[in-house]
DNA sequence: CGGACATTCTTGACTGATTCCAGATAACCG
DNA sequence: CGGTTATCTGGAATCAGTCAAGAATGTCCG
């Protein structure tokens, strides 16, 4: 767990004033893998006090901008956040109750990488997404298919 | 491309009662590969007359759940929709211009479905999205890195 | 063929996530 | 320390998608 130092760092590395709220949500979003924004929002209020939605969006913006955080969009549920960067690394999501889950990636570096056939578009990354159960809703759920999203 | 009588009898097949919005939709998905929500209900209307919203977006679930239409959500971008079911195929995104193209799936059936690890997540799907620029954009838009969403 | 029933469509309002805007504030550089 | 510039605040607006109640329509069975 990287500290509030460590953080100024990352954003003085990367070109990024520092500020209380951009502290707040980048240790949020380190703090609380996959959190939905208004998880970060509450995160970083419990630490700083009021602070704007407004200025969390931007913040987000900024690091994604910049990498340090990354943006995940899964089907059904709004956009989350995760400090996991650089490395190619996937998501499972669990269709019941869209607990979000890391995966490395199966062979290799980024093995989806090529198509068979990319219609002339320059590919430069490839994101799975699997779908699926967490071991919790395969076991107590397993007969009644509900589809509750989340 | 089929017909009227082939769509009404995929509705049937599907235990779905025939209905002329319900026919509206399936051809409109079927005609227009990707197409987002309001493209839809623009071609239904002009195929109907007026239609209601709510009635395409109700047609567009009962559709996704009788697997006669697939839903994708792009990150940044709204729902769309597409015919193409039942073969497992992939999409490409393009950064700049938004524009979607399939993707057949490069080796097998299902290559991507078999995770390192996967955390005891029982997967029955996995889903691709390679993200890049589309031959147009490569080449108008090589040197300013424009990240317009669309 | 015709009527009963359940499903589906219409209308209209509403939620919830995200964005836009203008002005106030705070961080950085010299 | 002071000026410049990016950032934050607060509020309003947008847009996709959903909810709910009543009217209309398709399907099934006699």
């Amino acid at each position: 767990m990287p500290t509030t130092a460590d953080f100024e760092r990352m954003l003085r590395g990367a070109a990024l004033r520092v500020t209380r709220p951009r502290v707040a949500v980048l240790s949020a979003v380190h703090a609380h893998p996959h959190a939905d924004t208004s998880s970060i929002i509450a995160a970083v209020r419990d630490d700083l006090g009021e602070v704007s939605h407004q200025a969390v969006y931007d913040v987000l913006r900024a690091l994604t901008a910049a990498d340090l955080v990354r943006c995940i969009e899964p089907p059904g549920s709004v956009a989350r956040y995760e400090a996991r960067v650089g490395d190619n690394h996937h998501h499972i999501v669990c269709r019941s109750c869209g607990a979000i889950a890391d995966v490395d990636c199966a062979v290799g570096p980024a093995p989806c990488l090529t198509p068979s056939d990319d219609h002339g578009f320059t590919i430069d990354e490839a994101e799975v997404v699997y779908r699926g159960l967490c071991p919790t809703c395969s076991t107590t759920a397993t007969d009644s298919r509900k589809d509750s999203r989340v």
